[in-house]
DNA sequence: GACGGGATGTTGACATGACAACAACCGTAG
DNA sequence: CTACGGTTGTTGTCATGTCAACATCCCGTC
């Protein structure tokens, strides 16, 4: 009677309220803090996740292969965000003495000042719309899980 | 010394990992199942979850703007998106008799073995990369914060 | 039985991101 | 010092999603 394909383990009730919950928060939330910024600051996430992740960076620029790697990102994806970014004065890619092929991200002054203005901003909206909406429990047990589930797709992914 | 400005409530520690720990779970994960989706079975998660939601509709068809509603979609998404997969032969528009404007998307016979093929597979992805991952009370824990987060969300936008 | 406001869908323009194919360059084995 | 495998970025193409503007149609009113 086996034809060799195992019978789907579907989900339970729990597992299926855990994932649906998960898909259905990710679309409302991010819709959400995505027009947040997009109102107040006039950036995408995307955006402002690249503008955060440099303006860290010790020195205030980053290699654009370090940055994608530090993001997850593709180096398609970033080389292309780069450029839309650059026309609109945020970045400024710069040569690398050591390598030829090589390209330094940096923020323009401009850019500094954008994520500056921005930042407070998202921060308040992250905060209404997820933050402050859980208790300390529940946002380290949050915090655990989500990283629990990272740390699993990057031992395939490295 | 008030300029009329409150100083950011920036985040705790805590309160960074579960956000940087949701936003990094978002980039991988649905990475990760969307690839798995694609490979086995040609689908991206927006056509899963069109194909599946038809296809537990009462009577296997629903109103567009109906099925709009129910997976919070914008009508506009919706639309570009059943143009596109009524072009792979997976779904149809008929007319309603009762609205000339209607449109009831149902699925072909195409679609309807295609989400047939596709659900145990794609199970077994979610089970891999997210649900198997937690224990019951995480999952517990999960789906009550997601639906706390979408809950608040919808008292916005019903 | 025509009007006006609201609902139903569609469309066009544009920003994103994924994948794969490339061009250029580095460094090391020989 | 040359060939070659690996690295750095870039580019083209295509599928998605967003927003705003529309064309149609329905319905309660007057």
């Amino acid at each position: 009677m086996d034809d060799g394909v195992d019978r789907p383990r579907w989900l339970s009730k729990e597992e299926d309220r855990a994932w649906r919950g998960y898909r259905r928060m990710q679309l409302l939330l991010n819709r959400q803090i995505a027009r947040d910024l997009a109102r107040d600051a006039g950036l995408s996430e995307a955006d402002y996740d690249v503008l955060s992740n440099v303006s860290e960076a010790p020195g205030g620029s980053m290699r654009l292969t370090e940055l994608a790697r530090h993001m997850r990102w593709s180096k398609s994806r970033l080389s292309h965000h780069i450029t839309r970014m650059e026309q609109r004065g945020l970045v400024v890619r710069g040569e690398v003495a050591s390598d030829a092929r090589g390209s330094v991200i940096s923020l323009t002054d401009r850019g500094l000042e954008t994520i500056r203005q921005a930042a407070p901003g998202h921060v308040e909206s992250v905060r209404r719309h997820f933050v402050d909406l859980l208790t300390p429990a529940q946002l380290a047990a949050f915090a655990e899980i989500s990283w629990t589930v990272v740390d699993h797709l990057l031992e395939a992914e490295p």
